[in-house]
Order: structure tokens, then C-alpha cells, then sequence
DNA sequence: TGTAATTCCGAGTAATTAAGTCGGAATAAT
DNA sequence: ATTATTCCGACTTAATTACTCGGAATTACA
């Protein structure tokens, strides 16, 4: 019950993408080196997210990638469903796996199945990339803009759990 | 994002304990000749259910498990943790992957994860281990009750989108 | 026109996890 | 004793994840 790693890479390549591509294209080496993601990896995911309609490429030299969309018009879930797939805890589709589907156990954990997929579904479907990219760019800001490519000094350690429990609504 | 087979298995393991064991301790090869699941399979999941102080086992012939909590104070939450461990998409304690809680997005997705596995934990806290039998007994009678291990006889493909929208509290 | 910077694409590999098996010891009822 | 059962550790196999690689296509710019 895991998001994979392209789950969680392509949602900050997308804010990272959303951030720095506001006036030029950004390339794939930009973002892997801001977000330590390898280039060859990141270029699948960026694909995916292209497939799925939500950033556009322009290709040659000074190319790179823009949103398609407004960010306030893409969904975290919209990002999340094209790098991972549906977000459903199983695969239950009503008519594949007969077994489990049986008269003994009639259908009745499927319910469940189903609750937890909606309510992920609406947790991600309720928050925009914008909204990531405000919370991001407010962040930056209490802590003060920090060099570009320099993970070392900029990292602070442990001071997450200041804002876990403050924002509750995006 | 998927459940593994173990919360599957798992689950329906728990349902149809709980169904068969008000009067008899359950043997792991009953369950598993009702439930379709290897002996083998279903011995090492029980063996973590057990760990987990949900169900309690009675070695020798005649030996067997039964619930050691009441289905009504189990939830559907403790027996996936069970089974799969925590239910957190990501697995994220604030203090271990150091790069991506870099400056350039520090933090700003753990809120995303911290919010599904909310939404997650609430749900499927939400539903006991007796709300899932009563649903299942339910259903069972709706169909008029069939002969065990009889799969064949007893599978009504793709009836299950009947019920699909029907229930909606547990 | 050539060169460098980029996206694009298919194929391949390595590492990890999931899923399941096996053999036999321990225990208890009959 | 015998039989039915849980218990346990080691093992195997299959599937998925997480990448890497090589090179073709495209475009800006000198």
C-alpha cells in the first residue's frame, strides 16, 4: 500500500516544473538537478505526464517542458493517476476475480475497497498543483530563498513537523 | 498503491473466522478450503494476525483459532495494519529521506500523504469486523444460503454491481 | 551549415518485494 | 500410539519497481 517512486517524484517535478517555468521552457537536466532525481528516470515520468495530457514539450535545443494546463486547473490526482495508475487499493473490477467473488464471502470486502478509493480519490482530487506551489512558495518565503543546487546548506533538518499539523485546508 | 494479497486474503480469512468460529475453534484448513487460500499462505497470515493480538490458537487435534477480541472491537484498520503494516502512502517519519525534504519543496508533498493516509486510517476505522459479517450474512440471506466449499455452484458472476451503490454506511 | 542542446523511444538490467512452498518440530485430543 | 493440528524458519519463484543505455529526431543559434 505504497506509492511508488513515480509517484512521488512526478508530484515535485510538476511544482518544480509549475515554479520555474513561468517565463521559459524548463528543461528535464534543470529539474534533476534542482529535485536530485537521475535525467534517464525522469524523463519516463515526464513522458507519462505528457501521455496524460498535462505538460507540453517542445524539443531541440532551448526546449524543455511547460505546463499544459493552468496548474490551477491540474489536480494532484490528475498527476498521481498518470504516473501510477488508478488509485484503487485493489484491482476489482466486479467481474474479474471469480474466486474472490464467492458466495461464502459474497462481494462484501469489495465495499471497503471501494470506500478507501473514494476517499483517496477525493483527498487528491481536491487539492490543485497550484495549491502545492502556494504552500511551497510560502514556505520558501518564512525560511528565506535559499541558493539553487545546494542541498547541504539549504536542508533543515527536522523542522518539517512545524507545519504538519498547520495547514489543513489547501 | 495496492493492497498486497495478505489484506485481501486476510481480511476474508477474518470474515469468515468470525462466521465460523461462534461456537468451534476454526482450523486453518476449513478456512482455507471456504476461502480457496493454500493452507501454507494462510498459515502465515494468520500467524500475523495473531502477533497482532487479534486472534488466539489452540494447538493438538481438535486445535484451531478463534477471535480473541469481539468482531465488534476489531476494525477493518487493525487487521490490514495487520497484515500489511501501516497504511501511509509514503513512508515518511519527518526525519529520514533527507533529499526530497529538500529547500527547493521542503515538505509541501508529506502534506498530500499525511492527508491520504488520514482519509485512508479513518475509513477503514470506521468499519468493524462485525459490520463486515453482518453485511455478509446479510447478503447470504438475500441469495438464500449455499453449500460450502462449492464454488462453482455458488459464484453469481457479476452480481455484485448490484449492491455496489446500495450500502453506503457501515 | 554545422554543432550543441534537447526531447523521444525502445530495449535492457538490477534490485526489491510479493507470493507462495516445504519439511519438520511441538502439541494435544482420542 | 496415532492423528490432527499449530508453529517456525528457510527456501523458491514470480512479479514489479526502479532504474540505465544507446541512439535517433529535432531545433536554436553561431
Amino acid at each position: 500500500m505504497k506509492l511508488s517512486t513515480k509517484g512521488r517524484y512526478g508530484l515535485r517535478a510538476m511544482i518544480d516544473l509549475t515554479i520555474h517555468g513561468q517565463e521559459q521552457l524548463v528543461s528535464i537536466k534543470s529539474i534533476s538537478e534542482r529535485q536530485g532525481i537521475s535525467e534517464n528516470y525522469l524523463e519516463r515520468l515526464i513522458a507519462l505526464l505528457k501521455k496524460a495530457g498535462l505538460v507540453a514539450s517542445t524539443r531541440g535545443a532551448q526546449g524543455g517542458y511547460s505546463l499544459k494546463v493552468p496548474a490551477g486547473d491540474i489536480s494532484v490526482g490528475d498527476i498521481l493517476r498518470a504516473l501510477e495508475g488508478d488509485l484503487n487499493p485493489v484491482d476489482c473490477t466486479l467481474t474479474n476475480d471469480e474466486l474472490e467473488c464467492s458466495a461464502e464471502n459474497f462481494c462484501v470486502t469489495k465495499f471497503v475497497w471501494k470506500k478507501i478509493s473514494d476517499s483517496i480519490n477525493e483527498v487528491v482530487d481536491g487539492i490543485t498543483l497550484q495549491d502545492m506551489v502556494n504552500e511551497q512558495l510560502s514556505i520558501q518565503k518564512n525560511f528565506g530563498k535559499v541558493e539553487e543546487n545546494d542541498y547541504e546548506q539549504s536542508h533543515l533538518s527536522g523542522s518539517c513537523s512545524n507545519y504538519t499539523n498547520q495547514k489543513t485546508g489547501s
